[in-house]
DNA sequence: ACAACTACTTGATCTGACGTAGTACGACAG
DNA sequence: CTGTCGTACTACGTCAGATCAAGTAGTTGT
């Protein structure tokens, strides 16, 4: 399980691709980043929503109330123009920060 | 220049790397990772001073005052044994967390 | 009836990076 | 002989963000 540490930084990275295709809510959010992380990582629950509320107050989502014909309501995330383009400037940043710890990672003698 | 806050949880990582071969002092341990990063990434003194005290007390380095026949008095840090495994785990980590949110990262389209 | 799963919220706490500021010493220019 | 630059730290306060602890609420399975 990796920790947490190393994933701060890149919550909003984790989020905003579990909305690329198609709008979703915390729960299912939160079960796809298990999945495509295999296990080895699980976002908390709070750091997951005061995630989403943060990326909506800057604008790279907008949500609304799901029809629920059973259930608890759900509220869905929607990214927004803005947020695709925050999107792939998380990505870039990401590629840059793995060029720059690179140079400081050795193998082990 | 990348923001710290993508940096955060790796600076030990950059910290313990310019201990590696032989022991040094805070500022050339600045000055080295600026080197290192290509001026990409500039860690502040604080934060650097503290990282090095944060290690210092779990027992990754130790610190002894170096004989100065000029200038002021410096304090240089040595990796410990434990600290060498320490970085070592480190790396491992990060190479879990490349391949985990690689798989986050998306071409922009 | 009760647990388990889904779905989310609130409030408090803690860590770590940062800003600001100051101390201290040497070398060198003017 | 004074000021400024580069070196080498330290102290204090602040803030964002991740976490813990706990609670609310509806649905489904046994």
């Amino acid at each position: 399980m990796i920790s947490a540490d190393f994933i701060r930084g890149y919550v909003d990275l984790l989020v905003l691709e579990s909305l690329l295709d198609q709008p979703s809510y915390g729960y299912a959010i939160s079960k796809r980043i298990e999945e495509l992380s295999r296990g080895q990582y699980e976002m908390k629950e709070t750091t997951l929503y005061s995630a989403v509320r943060r990326l909506e107050k800057t604008g790279a989502v907008t949500s609304f109330q799901g029809t629920h014909s059973q259930g608890r309501a759900r509220t869905y995330y929607r990214l927004t123009e803005f947020g695709r383009r925050f999107y792939d400037e998380k990505c870039e940043e990401w590629r840059q920060t793995v060029a720059l710890v690179g140079r400081f990672v050795r193998d082990p003698h």
